[in-house]
DNA sequence: CGCATTTGACCCGCGC
DNA sequence: GCGCGGGTCAAATGCG
């Protein structure tokens, strides 16, 4: 061997050796960063687990309650001045009856009211438990109102607020809040409309630690219409089937904000390392 | 001073 | 037609 061909030979190794280095070093780099992605999978799953049982709390509650009180629910001949009716929600949950141009049995939308034969107003209910010494009827839901009213109706003590978005009136969407009279630390907000502007606290909500979760219940259009057939006045188990965990980690892919604040944790540290 | 809230008056639909 | 009750208006008031 000559001198040439041992140079060329050692300069070889030498680079293999720096290559194999730099692919240990990749290979660790990718373990540490599968590692890593793993834990955000792992905390995901969880925050997965503790939105399910959020979920199954309410979703019995609010069985107990319409077990309690079916006829407020089916009965298309109910009054538009019967009594809020009031159950033992924690937190906030809202339900939405997707009010539509179809006949609707909801009280709000019925038909005395031809001056209002264009307005089809989304009308959603939200139940918010309170401190039982906050005597404020202010529900926290990242929009700007101003009151415009406040009256004390037949069937409750506790007096109504009425709210108007502060967009008004670019924006007409209008609320009414107002204690349970069974149960006043409950705050029960009745939402007509929708925001034709983005949310106000947006961003500061979803970097605040969630506290008080919610939930969403279209008794109308459910996305999980299978779960609306389930929901009887009949107390079933409180387990969460497997279907609704699938469905509801199913609805979380299908959130483009969820995806992309995903793919934004996972590649940001991807680059980041590139 | 400007803006939000308060609160009594007013409007309107419904039932009797 | 009248009274009741929910919803809205707008002047007064309070607050930063």
């Amino acid at each position: 061997m000559d001198c040439s061909s041992w140079i060329n030979t050692s300069l070889d190794l030498n680079i293999n050796s720096h290559r194999f280095h730099e692919d240990v070093q990749s290979t660790f780099e990718l373990e540490m960063e599968l590692k890593r992605v793993s834990a955000e999978n792992k905390k995901l799953v969880e925050m997965l687990s503790v939105v399910c049982e959020n979920y199954n709390s309410l979703r019995s509650q609010l069985m107990e309650y319409m077990s309690k009180n079916p006829e407020k629910e089916l009965s298309p001949s109910s009054k538009k001045r019967k009594s809020e009716s009031s159950n033992n929600n924690n937190n906030l949950i809202e339900i939405n009856n997707g009010n539509s141009e179809s006949s609707s049995t909801d009280e709000e939308s019925s038909c005395k009211k031809p001056r209002e034969e264009t307005i089809k107003a989304k009308i959603s209910r939200v139940y918010v438990r309170t401190e039982a010494s906050d005597t404020s009827l202010i529900v926290k839901d990242g929009y700007q109102w101003r009151k415009y009213g406040q009256k004390v109706t037949r069937d409750n003590p506790c007096p109504r607020a009425y709210f108007k978005c502060s967009f008004a009136p670019s924006c007409p969407v209008k609320k009414k809040v107002q204690r349970s009279v069974e149960d006043q630390s409950v705050l029960v907000a009745t939402y007509e409309g929708e925001h034709n502007h983005p949310h106000q606290s947006q961003m500061e909500e979803t970097s605040a630690p969630c506290s008080a979760p919610t939930v969403t219940l279209d008794l109308v259009k459910s996305k999980f219409s299978d779960e609306s057939k389930i929901i009887k006045p009949k107390i079933e188990s409180p387990e969460v089937p497997p279907i609704l965990v699938q469905q509801m980690a199913t609805s979380l892919t299908m959130d483009p904000n969820f995806k992309a604040a995903l793919v934004a944790a996972i590649s940001g540290r991807l680059v980041h390392k590139n």
